[in-house]
RNA sequence: GUGGAAUUAGUUCAGUGGUUAGAGCGCCAGAUUGUGGAUCUGGAUGUCGCGGGUUCAAAUCCCGUAUUCCACCCCA
């Protein structure tokens, strides 16, 4: 047992897993792409600052759960806790308000919480994530949830439900937290701690909450959702419209708040039940005062955070199956030492023949040389030996039939195309 | 931060105080000389998570600690 282990929270990800990954990847790239977004690559760590500007001073991710450190210089770091802060970031710096607008961007990240871990929650993740800036009406939300909802399509995913509500702007929102006091203030006693410092805080956590005893009392609460500002409610028919016209069903959940500080209007999520009590695979919303709140103009944005790990759970559940790796076509083995050279250096020209080729690396006997192809999953072998070297021809064999037929070296890469 | 369960070979797991700790799978080699998949035979590999303690004797009992899983909280 090795003394060095990965720390807590952080995880390998090995063959043939990793295949998996590139799969999911390569079709979130091509659809993102496909919806003009382009890729954005960003520093894995920032200022400190940043999130607790950009994610919020009052949410957990940024009060305990940050991985912060100074460095060298004394500047206080932190690895980032999500992706949309750092987009925000560098979206103001490089002058990007001034591109033809909307600005669309996605991106493939890690990002790390200092959390407990638990089934669909680790303290290194993988995200993939959008971002749309300058769009300020609700046709770019269901844009943005058109492209989850093609990508979860293209990967084979059944059963995902996406859930949207709509968290008001700080206008109607105002108005709306003294509403959500009033109805609670009678029952303070009555609901849990953790509730009565949101009351203060951020009454609209407290919807969010899963104690039993505060179960009736948010049941009872007035709904966001139903004291709209005339802008925001016809936001959020306008948004319901567009899906409706895009065919892509949707569950209106009054609950949905979202932990991050900067959302605003529009917010949504995908959930699963297959991925323990972290059902959300994905989740995001509008955010109309973030950028300015970083710095910037004014400026409208709307974007989501996918979880790759549950994403690759909810598709194993769901029993997707992932193509294996693609096997080597060829396996070139050799009889003795003398023709183990010649074997590699045929294996070498397919290679750069662009045919995928392997031979033995350890000095084996033939017999342990067709094993290994075998297992491999090679579709053919040839086996080379002195009359092979001599002749220029081999027998090319059909590892599934077992059938042999007689071919010319120099011409393997074209016979098993 | 809180609670519960677990940790033995590469892997899945058995072994609950008594010699050199086991099995399946996997890996390596062989079953007459240049051919895989089946079968058979043989082989290698463990600081029994780590550190203390109890005992003549600990993988086994006790304490601590780390990690994993599950749950709370929160989120991707």
């Amino acid at each position: 047992m090795p003394s060095m282990k990965a720390p807590k929270g952080t995880r390998d990800i090995l063959p043939p897993e990793t295949s998996a990954w590139q799969r999911v990847e390569k079709a979130f790239s091509s659809v993102a792409a496909r919806f003009g977004y382009a890729e954005i690559r960003l520093p894995t760590f920032e200022h400190t600052e940043l999130f607790q500007r950009g994610v919020g001073d009052t949410t957990d991710i940024v009060q305990k759960e940050m991985y912060t450190f100074l460095d060298k210089g004394g500047r206080s770091l932190s690895l980032r806790p999500e992706g949309t802060a750092g987009v925000v970031r560098a979206y103001v710096e490089n002058g990007m308000p001034s591109l033809p607008t909307p600005v669309k961007l996605f991106y493939l990240i890690t990002a790390f919480r200092y959390e407990n871990v638990q089934k669909g929650r680790y303290r290194e993740f993988h995200q993939f994530g959008a971002e749309a800036f300058g769009a300020a009406g609700p046709a770019i939300d269901a844009e943005m949830i058109g492209l989850l909802s093609v990508f979860f399509e293209e990967m084979g995913l059944k059963r995902t439900g996406l859930r949207i509500n709509s968290i008001g702007c700080p206008v109607c929102r105002a108005s709306y937290n003294d509403l959500l006091r009033d109805s609670l203030r009678p029952h303070l006693a009555e609901i849990c701690g953790l509730c009565n410092d949101r009351f203060e805080r951020n009454p609209l956590r407290i919807l969010d909450c899963k104690e039993p005893k505060c179960r009736p009392f948010i049941e009872g609460a007035p709904a966001q959702l139903d004291h709209l500002c005339p802008d925001c409610a016809a936001h959020f028919e306008g948004m319901k419209g567009e899906l409706d016209r895009l065919g892509i069903a949707y569950a209106v959940d009054r609950g949905i708040v979202r932990g991050l500080d900067y959302y605003t209007r529009t917010v949504f999520e995908f959930v699963s039940e297959n991925v323990g009590t972290q059902g959300t695979i994905c989740g995001g919303g509008r955010y109309d005062g973030l950028v300015e709140a970083c710095g910037g103009p004014a400026t409208p944005g709307i974007g989501f955070a996918l979880g790759v790990e549950r994403l690759l759970m909810e598709l194993a559940a769901q029993g997707v199956v992932n193509p294996p790796l693609e096997p080597p076509t060829l396996f070139v083995a050799a009889v003795d030492d003398t023709s183990g050279q010649e074997a590699r250096r045929i294996c070498h020209q397919l290679r750069r023949a662009g045919v995928p080729a392997e031979a033995d690396w350890n000095g084996r006997s033939l017999k342990a040389q067709m094993k290994a192809a075998n297992r491999l999953g090679a579709r053919y072998a040839v086996v080379i030996g002195s009359d092979e070297t001599t002749t220029g021809r081999a027998k090319l064999k059909n590892m599934k039939d077992g059938t042999e037929r007689d071919v010319a070296l120099d011409r393997l890469a074209e016979e098993i195309r």
